[in-house]
RNA sequence: GGAAGCUUGGGUGAGUGGUUUAAACCAGCAGUCUUGAAAACUGCCGAGGAUGCGAGUCCUCCGUGAGUUCGAAUCUCACAGCUUCCGCCA
């Protein structure tokens, strides 16, 4: 979210500035819900005034044994007025709030201006593709071809863009992981955590999920899952069940037909780590927060139909260590350019070639102020593919969750969030298949990652 | 799933309808004293917001949301969370 006294007192500026990443702020009706709130509040404020100073006569001669009706009659007058004006306070409030929560952030000024994915920029290319003097298989064949890879049992069991692992692929899986976990505590300073898988809508607010990009989550109800038209049906009797108690003043009873709660899976561990500092005062003694989790990853793909279709690019469940640093907002790009070395770290101790960019103020992620991506060579696309993300989100998240700390002078103040993959496990497992392949259809098996593996060096038929 | 109790500024915690503005203590900050520190003493010390050039004035917040009232931390209802016990369970 944006700090809306940088909207009331730059409008144009930030209208021009989110303008750059393809955003076009409805000034107008900012401005009429800004001069429509100035009023309101103002009026709401003074009757509430008029009605504590009254409130308090009342009581002084009352004290005193004096008569106070007419105080009371001039008070009860006020009434009607101040609960109407309390009204339309509310909604002129919450229409800015929710016009405020759909605008994205503002992007950093050294954001690559452009349209698309097209326009982003290379910032580095470490290590080279290696040579195959064979054909190429994709980790599908690979994996397939070694036994380990199995997406028709998957679809059979969950459906399609879900993957099934098993032996030594499934454990080399889990040793990409716990390679990454052990480097980042043990070499980058990374606290690990185990975190909630499902989250309430509150921390995905937080992070700037919702309420914009609700139809990329999968969401559960406790209590079994609720169809959409149980859930009317829950509605329309919780409001007559309402109706009935305010008519007849009956007291409703505990059991009664209440609200499901409604669970959102996490498309990313950034939401429950990131959710850690919601609502709290960091002290600035404890700053730089930096932690690290394994976790499954949820993600409906809504939008992407036809997209990756086949083998394990594109699921809707994949596996991510994820970093997080809460940091003190003049630290938060030296800390972006930290983290993105850390995941760096991953790609080079696993020997695979991969390429730094920037992305241009069209690609960039709706919370973020400055992205790099990186990508992993995968031979057999002949190109590179996403395998990490890293982002300042600056106070646009911080903002959302209050998430603050104490500042020297003792006030608090707004922290900047970062995060990032460390890696993508399920792409980190594709790029590892497809560049240690052999000719005979076998995997070596990255050093690093052979202690993981009991020793293995080689996974073959 | 059942029962009981609880939820108040960074922490502990008083406060059962008005008489002052949420007491007190701890922590924190500043000062006095001291060669320095500690102790002691003095003062300051929740958050968000409106308005104003400013000093200031005002509003909101006692888990959340409704309600009763001229007036609610306090009374009523619902919900959430925490603690303990019982049941079930990996």
């Amino acid at each position: 979210m944006l700090d809306i006294q940088a909207l009331r007192t730059d409008l144009a500026g930030m209208a021009a500035r989110l303008a750059t990443r393809g955003f076009e702020l409805d000034v107008a009706r900012f401005q009429e819900l800004e001069a429509q709130r100035k009023t309101i509040q103002t009026r709401t404020q003074e009757l509430q005034a008029r009605r504590n100073s009254s409130s308090k006569l009342i009581g002084h001669a009352k004290a005193k044994g004096e008569d106070t009706s007419a105080i009371m009659a001039e008070v009860a007058t006020l009434g009607d007025e101040l609960k109407q004006a309390e009204v339309q306070l509310d909604e002129v409030q919450s229409a800015l709030q929710k016009l405020l929560e759909v605008i994205p952030n503002t992007p950093h000024s050294t954001v690559p201006p452009g349209k698309s994915e097209a326009d982003n920029v290379e910032v580095r290319k470490v290590g080279t593709p290696a040579k195959f003097d064979f054909a190429v298989k994709d980790h599908v064949s690979i994996g397939e071809g070694l036994g380990g890879l199995d997406f028709e049992t998957a679809t059979k069991i969950a459906g399609a863009r879900f993957s099934l692992l098993k032996g030594p692929l499934a454990r080399l899986h889990r040793a990409l992981a716990q390679f990454m976990l052990d480097t980042h505590t043990d070499q980058h300073g990374y606290t690990e955590v185990y975190v909630p898988y499902l989250v309430n809508s509150a921390s995905m607010r937080g992070t700037g999920q919702l309420p914009k990009f609700e139809e990329d989550l999968f969401s559960v109800n406790a209590g079994g899952i609720v169809t959409a038209e149980e859930k009317i049906q829950i509605e329309k009797m919780k409001q007559a069940d309402e109706k009935h108690f305010k008519e007849t003043g009956e007291k409703i009873v505990s059991g009664m037909v209440t609200g499901n709660k409604k669970f959102y899976l996490i498309p990313t561990a950034e939401v429950p780590v990131t959710n850690m500092v919601r609502d709290e005062i960091v002290p600035l003694e404890k700053l730089p927060l930096k932690f690290v989790a394994h976790t499954p990853c949820f993600r409906s793909e809504a939008g992407s139909a036809g997209r990756d279709t086949r083998g394990m690019i594109r699921q809707h469940q994949f596996d991510k260590v994820e970093l997080v640093q809460i940091v003190h907002p003049e630290k938060s790009y030296e800390g972006l350019e930290e983290l993105l070395g850390h995941a760096e770290t991953i790609l080079q101790k696993l020997n695979l070639p991969y390429r730094v960019g920037k992305l241009c103020t069209g690609d960039i992620g709706f919370s973020a102020a400055l992205t790099y991506d990186i990508e992993v060579w995968l031979p057999a696309q002949n190109t590179y593919r996403e395998i990490s993300s890293c982002s300042n989100f600056e106070s646009f998240q911080a903002r959302r969750m209050q998430a603050r700390f104490r500042n020297v002078q003792g006030k608090p103040e707004l922290l900047h969030t970062l995060n990032g993959s460390g890696l993508a496990v399920g792409r980190a497992l594709v790029a590892v298949l497809e560049n240690y392949q052999q000719a005979d259809g076998s995997v070596v098996i990255p050093e690093v990652l052979r202690p993981y593996m009991g020793g293995m060096e080689k996974i073959s038929r």
